[in-house]
DNA sequence: CCAATATAGTTCAATATTAAACTAAATGCA
DNA sequence: TGCATTTAGTTTAATATTGAACTATATTGG
């Protein structure tokens, strides 16, 4: 039986492609926005000055592992890089003798302003490609996969 | 004059959100489908184990490569793991002395559909969550900002 | 209370990836 | 033709990440 005509997907085959395609994307957005990066930032080193930018509050680093899904080794690793810049701050934890707690400092802040400026240039031609509504209209979608996933993790 | 002509922060923060969710989304689902795989496969195997499964003509390393948009250095490495499981069959190329040939093998083949199998499995909660209309509806957009990231890279 | 267990963070060896140097072969152009 | 340049692939040093071992502190249950 050729499989080269009248194929017939298995169900399974629709959400294969979605990861897929989310993977190309990302992978190449992400190459993109390496390429932009100011004061020899890694996305990693990006993604929690971002983290902190959108207001949320100063956490342990455990808590930043989890949220970024990468091990404590990793944060470890990822904040010291930040803290020898001096984009972030770390104290020792109030009452938990074994833990810290991380937060955004004022260098950090204008890093990620920096940082924000050269992605824009980065991007202009995508924003000219795409109108904001067209995305706007993708976000709702992807931002229930993404909390499905947050909260469903295997 | 498209709405994205004009430089107001809250325009390009759609965008930022847009490959956030993305790269989130990403991040959460390679988790999970690296937990699934079998024979020790990565997902960078995996991925060259696909790209052949969906019927793509045997090709150089070079042309992997690029498609996964990944050094020439990280294809051999890649490569060299598949063949050492004999998942792929590499050859000379028959004009070009400096070139190669990969191709899937059968062993590479039933691999593949193994790595299916669990991902499939992997992924059943997820397949319960999201109906595949909800999925299918989505993919035409992804794909179109996947064609034009990849006929722009930066 | 206190011994066993759990938790936060660091360190370490192993691995994947990158950029760049390198080898060998193909192409081009004078 | 023949020499310079380009191209395909490998190798190497540097870096990021992982899982596991390890240290220090906190919690729990007898």
């Amino acid at each position: 039986m050729s499989s080269n005509e009248n194929k017939n997907p298995p169900d399974s085959a629709v959400y294969f492609r979605l990861f897929t395609e989310i993977g190309i994307i990302n992978q190449l957005a992400s190459n993109r926005a390496e390429r932009a990066m100011p004061h020899g930032l890694t996305m990693s080193q990006f993604g929690v000055l971002n983290h902190f930018s959108r207001g949320l509050p100063p956490k342990p680093p455990l808590e930043l592992a989890n949220a970024f899904q990468v091990t404590k080794g990793a944060m470890t690793n990822t904040l010291k890089q930040l803290e020898g810049k001096g984009f972030v701050d770390i104290v020792p934890h109030e009452n938990d003798k074994r833990s810290k707690v991380v937060s955004i400092s004022k260098k950090g802040r204008a890093a990620h302003q920096d940082a924000q400026i050269e992605l824009a240039k980065q991007f202009a031609d995508f924003s000219e490609a795409f109108s904001i509504e067209e995305i706007s209209a993708q976000l709702p979608a992807l931002e229930k996969l993404r909390i499905w996933l947050d909260e469903n993790r295997a």
